[in-house]
DNA sequence: CTCATTACTGGGATCGATTCCGAAAAAGAC
DNA sequence: GTCTTTTTCGGAATCGATCCCAGTAATGAG
């Protein structure tokens, strides 16, 4: 691999003058940047971005933790980082903590040491979160996305979570349903907290009283949900309708559900929450709570370069909006085309 | 920040000394390391990875460029990535190109510049790939997961697609369909092809006469496969099964038959490919061709990491068999209990 | 023709680590 | 006590770029 002065040499320059051409810079003649160039094409030269970056202090790259990668629900929201990302000329690179708190402190490490100008956190708290405070003490740009922690000094990203499970479990109340369970997420989950909230708030506007028995916790899966769901399902009363903390969980409920000879949504009205592209898709296709994910997605890159770009900035919060997609899982009939749900603004 | 000359001038000693027992060298005393241990922990200190790359022209990463990051099915295979390369004290870096040929020319290049040591390409092909002979020429370490290209003189893992398809055919015609239909994926898919063989060949041995009108190509996601599902449903004469290229297109394949009130399994008998993990999740649970993926996943890591860390090795290539799991979509009755499938080895 | 101004170009320091080689100090041999 | 060997440590070069500052050539003004 040739460097930068080899193809000066070639070129019959200095360093100073590639790099210049590299750069764009204006002032190099016409004739010096076409011998330059064809330096550049003749020996198949690329620039190393490490020396670059090492004596420019600047990566032009974020970093995107997620819990976990392939987890559908980050699918819009990584094209919404990406999209702003490139169009500020930032590259992006991704780790998937998997969960597992050591793989995630790690990861972070992994990716501080110089690899990225600022970090994006998203997905779900487990563990300690010490390290983010020794972050944001030390002033490395981060911005959390639905990753809430208490008091701590840096960006956030959010939707309205309580609204969400407010317009689920209203959804539900509307359609006649009294005994309306709750399958919450990740019980350590300020999302889990906060959509438990709105569903308390919905009963209580139709004033039925709020029954622990009728909230049970799992983690974000559909292999976890379903004995969770089971717990629900042969409670002595059992519930008509279920909201389920996400689409995944619902998943999980439909399962168990199936199991125990209960069909959604004839025996069983279901919602869920997240809006992933799969919830159109399958059958049957599911009443869920829609996230504004491109917006998230780009909302957070641009945040977490404007915080790069400017170190002084304030951090800021972001909440965005939810709204009720309308699909079969409720049999609310009002949908027979399958899969076009309509939407319930807010 | 602090850097080394910092931590070397606080505990008194030079920078070579601390950058020994960063290093984990033995020639050092256990007092000076102790002291550099200290100076360390006190001034927060954390080597610059980009440094330290640059001199040792090594990153200890390798990039892995998928073709759609959140598509389900390389959920394991990232998995088994990231297990064999933290084993070896690699780190892992994912890009997502997103189908976009530009996209992915820009990650390619952002990667190759000294941000990795290797890379892991995987998902299908879409244009031009001159650049990647251009990076096996130049001695770049490459490994292709079922991304084929011809007379590339690099790694390859893949699966045995052939057989998978082979497999999926045949047992549609156990079952005692005979007139079976193909929704293929991408044309120029390799996969589709190998696939599309595999379903030539079974129905050869049951000498059934190869029917061009039974197949159709489509992307590999289920939005694509709903409009050429429609087509294969709606011949004049309609198939009774249909084997379709991956476990999303079987989506798509339900999707479609629902809008003609035709229902899997009773009216339609449908198996997938990929055994992404939803497949035993939604209803009705797919019978569909199980790819090994956490191997396919550590395999593609190994492989390329002996070829970073020994360039004269020769590229090898590995395929890895597939098996058929069988669950509810063929009707077939195996299998009562919900998502446990009986698998049934090749 | 001389001097001032502008347009290009190059030298050398720098970013923050590693590594080779040699030096000093300590330990051991006789 | 002297010489050799081992242990421990430091100096200087290096990786491959960028950037400040200064120097040269070309151009224009008078």
């Amino acid at each position: 691999m040739p460097n930068i002065s080899e193809v000066a040499k070639r070129a019959k320059v200095s360093r100073t003058t590639v790099s210049r051409v590299l750069n764009e810079k204006e002032d190099v003649s016409e004739e010096t940047r076409r011998r330059v160039m064809a330096a550049i094409k003749d020996m198949n030269y690329r620039p190393s971005a490490l020396a670059r970056s090492l004596v420019r202090q600047k990566t032009d790259t974020i970093g995107v933790i997620l819990s976990d990668i392939t987890d559908p629900f980050f699918s819009r929201i990584v094209q919404g980082v990406e999209d702003v990302a490139h169009k500020f000329d930032y590259g992006t690179v991704y780790a998937s903590m998997r969960w597992d708190p050591k793989l995630k402190h790690n990861y972070i490490n992994f990716l501080r040491n110089g690899r990225v100008d600022g970090l994006l956190m998203m997905g779900h708290t487990v563990g300690n979160e010490d390290y983010l405070r020794e972050m944001v003490e030390e002033n490395f740009p981060l911005v959390l996305v639905e990753y809430w922690i208490e008091k701590l000094h840096t960006s956030f990203i959010s939707i309205d979570n309580g609204g969400g499970g407010y317009l689920a479990t209203k959804h539900l109340l509307d359609l006649g349903h009294r005994r309306i369970a709750h399958l919450a997420g990740h019980r350590k989950a300020r999302v889990s907290a906060e959509r438990l909230e709105g569903y308390r708030r919905a009963l209580g506007d139709f004033g039925i009283p709020f029954a622990e028995e009728l909230v049970v916790y799992s983690d974000f899966t559909t292999e976890d949900a379903i004995p969770a769901a089971k717990k629900l399902l042969t409670l002595s009363v059992r519930p008509t309708a279920i909201f389920a903390g996400n689409d995944l969980m619902a998943y999980g409920v439909i399962h168990a559900a199936r199991e125990l000879c209960i069909e959604v949504p004839r025996d069983l009205a279901l919602v869920g929450f997240d809006d992933i592209e799969l919830a159109s898709m399958v059958t049957p296709a599911l009443t869920t709570v829609h996230q504004p994910r491109l917006e998230i997605g780009s909302m957070a890159a641009w945040t977490l370069i404007q915080q790069i770009e400017n170190k002084e900035i304030q951090p800021t919060t972001t909440e965005l909006k939810t709204s009720l997609v309308v699909r079969e899982s409720c049999g609310a009939g009002v949908c027979k085309g399958f899969g076009i749900g309509l939407k319930v603004e807010k």
